[in-house]
DNA sequence: TATCAGAGCTCGCGGTCCATC
DNA sequence: CGATGGACCGCGAGCTCTGAT
């Protein structure tokens, strides 16, 4: 319990070699955890690694071996959804023998050097979230690599959730509780945010339900929410949809509030008595006691796995054909949907319908 | 632009050399921008290096080199104040020429084992958000490197906020207003949430109203702030204080947005009319426009900058004596704050007092 | 003599530092 | 000044060597 004598530099294997008397390689050997050593040797080169404080070098160990055994992750640290799956992904490469070194990209601009940052660490394979718009730089450094794009669809291997069932399933619960002017809070023009769209007007579709199909806003975040929020606490309910099915549970957070609270001169509405809304990921905010949003799940342990038994594949095989892996997604329902309400009486009578109110 | 060959191995110095025809040594000095190399040798490595796909190796240069220049972060991914701060060190870290390395904790116990791959990575600096609690195996660990605690008060070096201060500057703000019952909804048990508590006290006592402290509470989540708001509508509002500084933006959300609300049976009623709530750190939360907090305002830039100079003063001198660097905070005003109330008038009156309701 | 566990030796991963030409 | 040769960072892969069975 010595920890390191005050020489500036760690202690080397040659100094814990040196400090039992034995060789360099048998102090690896024993550290690795290789067989070979006799128990007897284990234990003091243990007791002296331990006793100088020795620390690996985790430079040199990567210098030597022939492969890293490490993937990288691209990702933005501001977005909850993102970290999270980030964190899991941690857990399941450590079980698959990888270790995984962090990406965080910031602008836009700034993911090549991310990208270069991570393959000057010779990283094995990338997993990164699908960025809003691509560049021929970007291209060709990401051809340079095992790559899996997350979030949304991609040229070239990825996985994301299932858009289309998610809608099938926000929009058949809808209908079970008798709404039929459903409309869809989408995301942003990114590909992702394209693909939702598609998915909620082909759900709409299915469902026979086309002539109801309408698109409000455009944005992940709350304050998108609010701006939709806004616009309908504005129209008659004659003129409303009676239920929405956002593209984030974000966006629903702000929706749900501005709708609940009303804007300026502008009374709230019941949500879900006048309005039902749907969020989109299940994260955190979904589950928020007073937001208890119904929400379109999107696993994250499964979409983690699913994207290092891609990177796994193509490490081992670099020809196999590209694949897109789907994640079936499950509508978790709370309270922020319910029985839609048919429109006959007067604005003052569905005041009255129910007693909520906001006192001074 | 022919990219690296299949050869399953990216190209080295050596290749780059070879290529040229001249010495590893001399693409070294080009690569790294060194002095010496004339125009056209720099021209001719470049372009060689360009066509052959040459990519560094960091592992090569870090093993190499004396120091590596490189300081760790110990953060968590799951806190958006924590993961900003920490994305702003990197271009801090980066003005003064140092890399980051991250190290998200997950589980409290996981922290040993970020700081050891850390160490292992030979990071010559740790700056990171005080532990809940600590235990001898970390103190000992940390002991062995320089490290700069942030988010609360530690034992070592540390950058937070000066609360005090703060809560000068909330209850100062709140007084003006004609405040007198200012209650705090305070953190978890942890250090950091201890200290901003005993800093509202002290601050409470400074202005003469010790009479009127309570503290509410306890949690810096949304749900914290959510349950002290259901205990507030149970109260008469003669018994209820007229305002409430949070120890957290988030806490205070989750607060605003239940008293607005209403919860079941419980009628909501107005921020700020007849609850003032002020948030802390002017997170993104609070600058929502259906939030609009005032809130207690943590630099993040200033934090950064003041963590990386404690860092850089002990690395260039391990006897420097331990410092604590109170950042100055900013209270930003906005709608979640208003005038006192007196409260002379019926429930009723009051009711009628401001025309927003919930209909339906 | 053949076998084998246990330990050691040599080389080199891909760069940088220093001295030298 | 511009360029080079050699040593070396700390470790791991692969082989050799030793002595006991």
């Amino acid at each position: 319990m010595d920890a390191n004598d005050r020489t500036g530099r760690l202690p080397t294997m040659s100094d814990v070699a040196a400090h039992v008397g034995v060789s360099r390689q048998l102090v690896s050997l024993v550290l690795r955890g290789a067989p070979g050593p006799s128990r007897q040797a284990r234990e003091r080169v243990l007791a002296a690694a331990a006793e100088l404080g020795y620390r690996a070098n985790a430079s040199a160990r990567l210098l030597r071996q022939k492969r890293t055994f490490l993937l990288g992750a691209l990702f933005s640290m501001r977005n909850p959804y993102e970290s999270r799956l980030v964190e899991r992904l941690f857990s399941a490469a450590a079980a698959r023998g990888f270790g995984v070194v962090l990406g965080p990209v910031t602008d836009e601009a700034d993911r090549l050097r991310v990208i270069e940052g991570l393959l000057e660490q010779r990283v094995e394979g990338l997993v990164g979230f699908v960025p809003r718009s691509t560049t021929p730089e970007l291209e060709r450094l990401t051809a340079q690599v095992p790559l899996v794009w997350l979030g949304g669809p991609a040229p070239g291997d990825n996985v994301h959730i299932d858009d289309v069932a998610g809608m099938r399933a926000a929009i058949g619960h809808l209908r079970g509780l008798g709404h039929r002017r459903i409309a869809h809070l989408r995301g942003d023009g990114s590909p992702a945010g394209e693909e939702r769209c598609r998915a909620y007007r082909q759900a709409m579709d299915e469902a026979g339900l086309s002539s109801q199909t309408t698109v409000l806003g455009g944005g992940w975040d709350e304050e998108s929410g609010a701006d939709v929020a806004r616009d309908l606490l504005r129209r008659r309910p004659s003129d409303a949809p009676t239920a929405v099915v956002c593209a984030s549970d974000q966006a629903a957070a702000g929706l749900v509030q501005v709708l609940r609270t009303g804007d300026g001169a502008l009374p709230g509405v019941d949500v879900p008595g006048r309005v039902s809304v749907v969020g989109w990921d299940d994260s955190y905010l979904a589950a928020l006691s007073f937001l208890d949003l119904t929400s379109v799940r999107q696993e994250i342990a499964a979409t983690a796995d699913a994207a290092l038994d891609l990177v796994s594949r193509r490490l081992e095989d670099p020809a196999t054909p590209v694949e897109t892996v789907l994640t079936a997604p499950t509508l978790v329902e709370r309270g922020s949907t319910g029985p839609a309400r048919a429109h006959r009486g007067t604005p003052s009578s569905q005041r009255l319908a129910r007693s909520k109110q906001t006192s001074d």
